[in-house]
DNA sequence: TTGTGTTTTATTGCCTCC
DNA sequence: GGAGGCAATAAAACACAA
């Protein structure tokens, strides 16, 4: 238990109870005018700061009867004591605030960080499937017309295989955002956050948005975990002809494994 | 000394709970 | 309906550069 005669002793020397009384060529002057008008803002002393400072650690909320045991001991009005545990509190939220703000903006960075990597990895493997693509075409051509429907079928064939391996990499990605940006916002449990997003920063979940890069206002929104659903993965180019996207395409990249997660679907379109 | 920004104390109005 | 909490705000006190 906090003993504010134990913070006034520990504190004697430095500054007395009433800032009046440290200023001894007018401290009658201020005495008088703190006593005959109590309406003047006086600030606490050190050790009455120091004292409620102790209690509010100890517990920061006030039943009546503390409130009236911590007043009679530090010498203020009850009320007082009663404001400067609100304004305290509002103090203690403002800087908890400014925490999770900064570990919010630690674990987007880093997702970004993971984003970024996948984009160049995209890329590359982009770059593979158009080099096969002309490896193919050019054998095709050295051997002649005479197999060229047959092997045409063929060219389509590994475009496809080609084409569906580097889609699936994309659906991992997406379905990585959905898992968390479809759940639960942030929610406070004594004053920290526990964040399905603060948990993904620790993966290496990414998303994909968009081939080309986000506008500004896109990378704010996206900080602000606002970002709006993203233009439809290039892997299903043949799908947006047909303009129907209510129900997952019938011929993902699922390779066999039900499609559970319709919930990304109902957000990728 | 003074202008300005920040911190601290206090008030007001609204809301929730009992 | 009263008590207590919170958000918004006022205003005094304080810090500090110019």
């Amino acid at each position: 238990m906090v003993s504010f005669e134990d913070v006034n002793r520990a504190n004697r020397g430095s500054r007395s109870f009433f800032r009046a009384l440290d200023q001894e060529e007018n401290g009658d002057e201020d005495l008088d005018e703190y006593f005959h008008h109590p309406e003047k803002k006086r600030r606490l002393t050190v050790d009455q700061v120091q004292f409620l400072e102790k209690s509010f650690e100890v517990e920061n909320k006030l039943e009546p009867e503390r409130k009236i045991q911590l007043a009679k001991e530090v010498g203020l009005q009850p009320r007082q004591v009663a404001i400067w545990f609100q304004n305290r509190r509002a103090r203690w939220k403002t800087k908890q605030l400014e925490k999770d703000y900064d570990a919010l903006q630690a674990s987007f960075n880093s997702l970004k960080a993971d984003y970024d990597n996948l984009l160049k990895e995209k890329d590359k493997l982009k770059q593979e499937v158009v080099q096969l693509t002309d490896k193919l075409l050019v054998k095709e051509k050295e051997k002649g017309n005479s197999e060229e429907p047959q092997q045409k079928l063929v060219v389509a064939e590994q475009e496809s295989k080609v084409s569906m391996a580097v889609g699936c990499k994309q659906e991992d990605m997406s379905s990585a955002k959905s898992d968390i940006f479809d759940s639960e916002s942030p929610h406070y449990t004594d004053g920290v956050v526990h964040s399905s997003l603060l948990e993904a920063a620790d993966s290496s979940y990414a998303f994909e948005p968009e081939q080309s890069d986000l506008s500004q206002d896109e990378e704010d929104n996206l900080s602000k975990g606002l970002l709006h659903p993203p233009p439809i993965p290039y892997i299903f180019p043949k799908l947006e002809d047909d303009g129907d996207y209510s129900d997952p395409p019938a011929t993902s990249c699922n390779f066999g494994f039900p499609l559970e997660d319709h919930a990304f679907w109902s957000w990728a379109y």
